[in-house]
DNA sequence: CACGGAGATTGACAGCTGTCAATATTGACG
DNA sequence: CGTCAATATTGACAGCTGTCAATCTCCGTG
């Protein structure tokens, strides 16, 4: 493969491809692609909001759910779910009017398993 | 400026307390005790860097070693390893004029089982 | 003791990020 | 159609963050 300035690989696929942490030393490379994802995590509201998402019963939330879960305007918990949605951690699925969010779950196997170095 | 913060948790214990993220809605007081956890991590540099020390074969290394490996100046690389320090992500030990790092298995596991889902 | 080198701290600055108000878009339904 | 409700987008702004140059602290050694 050829260096690409301009690949297309979903987060979740930036992670894929490399060996835990603790295993041999990141390459600048695979850092880049990764330090995007745990961003997306890194923020109280976007956590809550995936948990939230996560444990819900069918699997999946509704964004109209979401919205009364915080104290804060619709705008900015749509923001946040357009950010974990880019990173690859949450699936869209729009139902009508409705829009509704599903965790992808290998995105986060795939980010524990970088982090613990337990094999996928 | 203030060292204000009441709470005397390492960052590390924030995390033992949490049944995983798609068990159970994450409360807003563990949602911001994790997040700055995570933000330490979510930064390419501060990712090899880890990756750099947990791979190291004793396990450990030294901060000389660490300001090689990057284009970066040493206060910029010492800004990092305190960010991380602070988090609990690595332990500090200082020998004679040296500085070694070490990961704190215990933190990735606690991370990585909160992401996955896997049992401590 | 004085010097030199390892690492931390400080201060400054540009760029990013979380938030809101205002507005746009989209689909259901009369 | 026209209206209404559910999300998304835009623009603005304050606060945070990564980086560097300069400086400081600490420790071993001559």
């Amino acid at each position: 493969m050829s260096k690409s300035t301009t690949l297309s690989l979903t987060p979740v696929q930036a992670i894929a491809c490399c060996s835990p942490l603790a295993r041999e030393p990141l390459s600048q490379d695979a850092a880049e692609r990764i330090a995007p994802l745990l961003k997306a995590l890194a923020d109280p509201v976007r956590l809550r909001l995936l948990s939230l998402v996560a444990s819900h019963e069918s699997g999946e939330a509704c964004v109209c759910d979401l919205n009364d879960a915080f104290e804060l305007s619709q705008p900015t918990i749509s923001h946040h779910l357009k950010v974990l949605h880019e990173a690859g951690l949450l699936e869209r699925d729009k139902r009508g009017v409705w829009v509704y969010y599903r965790a992808s779950a290998s995105a986060l196997a795939g980010l524990a398993s970088l982090i613990s170095g337990t094999a996928p």
